[in-house]
RNA sequence: GCCUCCGUGGCUUAGCGGUAUAGCGCGUCAUUGGUAAUGACGAGGUCCCGAGUUCAAUUCUCGGCGGAGGCUCCA
């Protein structure tokens, strides 16, 4: 019998007869890896356990553990999932149910689910996973795919979509039209969970039909499940809605649907930031302008918005004439540009603005401070000659890295290409493109590009950046437009006195402040560092007779700017310093007799550290000192 | 916009075809107390809005408004 030469990761080699199963190799091995095993890596293609190896191979065993086996592993969960399913809606036809970041979903064209028919779902699932039945796979022609799925409509337009192999997998009575691999039986799926139920349109396109989605999540062992769902009880207990009202920030109201109402403390937190983005943009070099907020339709229709933009964005009929508010700020920006002539000598120019804008977006799709209707964009709009493009984007990009560094956030960059719906000429986008991509090369940034993905007017750099408990969001952005100079018809004097188009780069660091501050608030929990948190500083009285001198430590720390106050309330100490510490107030001071003698203060953290008596002039200046480092 | 679920005093929440719990918060009184909830008493609700069914609707039905989770990381 012909053999072949099987190696392993540690390089080690091992003959066997040619058409082996990986599994029996596994077993070879030892019959705990052939156990835990989900599938294999026959040189470096994921496959079944049950392949026959016919040639020489370099082979890794996959457990449910590993990055890829847990995808194989969640892939199984959902055929498992979809069969339970069937079992309590027989009617329901499959469509697709792929593996998705935290676990898979399925999509079933059926009556829509209620909460009571997911225990049903789950028990049917557990009895699957016990039966332990194997998963078996088959390829098969064309026509006996379209026989076996003939009374399945959206698995007969998957199969015509279809090139090269057919495959199904079966597990008892269940087959599914999938290229697997899969995990050797469904016993293997054995720490699952089914999430919730969602609606979801066939393909993911609004005119299609709607299907009914169930999501599910599914790791290696029990104790790695309970680990992903105390981490989304965790992000539960971050949310920025919950912690916003908490902490008295902002509201909504139906009278402004996902418009922010920000209340008192909400404005220390979005003037703290607006007070650090003036700082910062000073020392780059910039400019601050406002532009008005309802401007005439024939601005939009110049501008291009009225063209690409127009239904996202509301209207309002003035003295008979048209108008729209202001979903971006460029336009206004535009105008305020033409005002006078410019040099090359005035480049870059650098003319920031923090702008409110309103952006109709669709009613389901709003989210708390995430997903808003008009918010305030850290607007900036950078003029220039073409040759300073590379410096002016790797410029910004060292300059949003301190603003994110700042807040402790790991970031990545995504670049961003022509989409199909555009202005421009080809060569100006080509141009555009090009300048952004030498940018980040010179900032020495690793990028991905989203091709198709950019604004209508022109490419863009995005930044995501990665919260506290591993999230990402999207922020900045940068996006280079050689467009609107173009319709507002742009000029300046170049350094041989003639006329000439200046390039433009309209970029947010922020993004928006609300949105910025919704991630903040989640990124800390709620406990902000003591530059930003609108309660910096408490005082409590441990009784009455003390209430005077806790005001001259109030007066003198606020006299620089410290946001302190005192709570004088009858209340026992321990009432005030809990009720201080779920306020998140950076410092507690409490006085009583002994700090009044000693003109001192004894200071707990809200994270319970008990750090002592301090003077109390000496205290607030290790305060103002935090403060200035915005620590 | 579409699908599912939800909407009860400021907040969290129980409940139900016969106008409603409790806790926190709030107010008053007593307590002046030294580091995560002092005690007693009290006020506060058109049960999101509108229509329908019913002798009777916060409860059931329909519509609206608002909120939550989703709506191509493709067999």
């Amino acid at each position: 019998m012909a053999k072949i030469k099987i190696s392993f990761p540690d390089s080690s080699k091992k003959s066997f007869d040619k058409g082996v199963t990986a599994l029996s190799v596994a077993n070879s091995i030892s019959e705990g890896l052939a156990r835990e095993s989900v599938a294999v890596e026959v040189d470096g293609e994921t496959q079944d356990l049950s392949t026959k190896l016919n040639k020489d191979s370099k082979i890794n065993f996959l457990k449910s553990t590993s990055e890829k086996g847990l995808d194989v592993l969640r892939h199984s969960a959902a055929h498992v999932l979809a069969e339970a399913v069937l079992k309590v809606r027989p009617k329901a036809k499959l469509t697709i149910g792929p593996v998705i970041e935290d676990g898979y979903y399925y999509d079933f064209d059926t009556e829509p689910f209620h909460p009571e028919d997911m225990p049903k779902i789950e028990s049917e699932m557990k009895k699957i996973v016990d039966s332990k039945t194997p998963f078996k796979r088959r390829e098969v022609s064309k026509k006996e795919a379209e026989k076996i799925f003939k009374n399945n409509k959206y698995k007969l337009e998957l199969i015509n979509d279809l090139k090269g192999k057919i495959s199904v997998y079966t597990h008892g009575d269940f087959t599914d039209l999938c290229v697997g691999p899969h995990v050797q039986h469904t016993g293997q799926v054995k720490a699952f969970k089914s999430m919730k139920f969602a609606g979801a349109y066939w393909r993911g396109d609004s005119k299609n039909k709607m299907l009914q989605r169930v999501y599910g999540t599914a790791f290696g062992d029990k104790k790695e499940l309970r680990k992903h769902l105390m981490m989304l009880e965790e992000a539960e207990k971050r949310d920025h809605r919950k912690l916003g009202r908490h902490l008295d920030l902002f509201s909504f109201h139906e009278e402004a649907a996902g418009m922010p109402f920000w209340h008192p403390n909400g404005m220390v937190l979005k003037n703290e930031l607006i007070q650090y983005w003036r700082e910062e943009h000073k020392k780059e070099g910039y400019t601050e302008i406002e532009t008005p907020i309802i401007l005439n339709k024939k601005l939009w229709m110049s501008s291009g918005h009225w063209e690409n933009f127009r239904e996202n964005m509301y209207f309002s009929k003035i003295d008979g004439d048209d108008y729209a508010i202001k979903p971006m700020n460029c336009p206004g920006g535009m105008l305020l540009y033409k005002e006078k002539s410019h040099s090359y000598k005035e480049f870059p120019l650098r003319v920031g603005e923090l702008g409110l804008v309103h952006r109709h977006e669709l009613s389901g799709v709003l989210s708390g401070l995430f997903r808003v209707r008009s918010f305030t964009q850290d607007d900036a709009h950078i003029f220039m000659e073409e040759s300073q493009i590379t410096t002016e984007i790797a410029r910004l990009i060292a300059f949003t890295d301190r603003v994110y560094k700042l807040f402790g956030f790991e970031y990545s960059v995504e670049l961003s290409t022509r989409p199909e719906k555009s202005i421009g000429t080809d060569k100006q986008w080509e141009l555009a493109t090009k300048g952004l991509k030498e940018g980040i090369k010179k900032a020495g940034l690793a990028y991905e590009v989203n091709e198709g993905d950019g604004a209508f007017y022109g490419p863009k750099i995005d930044f995501h950046i990665r919260d506290a408990i591993g999230r990402t969001w999207q922020c900045g952005t940068i996006q280079l437009d050689m467009s609107l100079p173009e319709r507002f018809d742009l000029t300046y004097v170049a350094e041989n006195g003639s006329k000439k188009r200046p390039v433009m780069i309209h970029r947010v660091i922020y993004g928006s402040l609300e949105r910025f501050i919704g991630i903040l608030i989640e990124h800390y929990a709620g406990k902000f560092p003591l530059w930003l948190n609108p309660r910096q500083v408490r005082i409590l009285t441990v009784a009455d007779r003390f209430n005077d001198y806790a005001d001259k430590v109030r007066v003198d720390y606020e006299s620089l700017g410290i946001r302190v106050e005192v709570d004088d309330r009858t209340e026992t100490i321990s009432k005030k310093v809990r009720e201080a510490q779920l306020d998140y107030v950076n410092y507690i001071l409490v006085v009583g007799e002994k700090e009044l003698k000693d003109n001192t203060v004894t200071i707990r953290t809200r994270n319970n550290e008990v750090v002592g008596a301090k003077d109390y002039k000496a205290f607030k200046n290790e305060v103002l000192e935090e403060i200035k480092k915005k620590k």
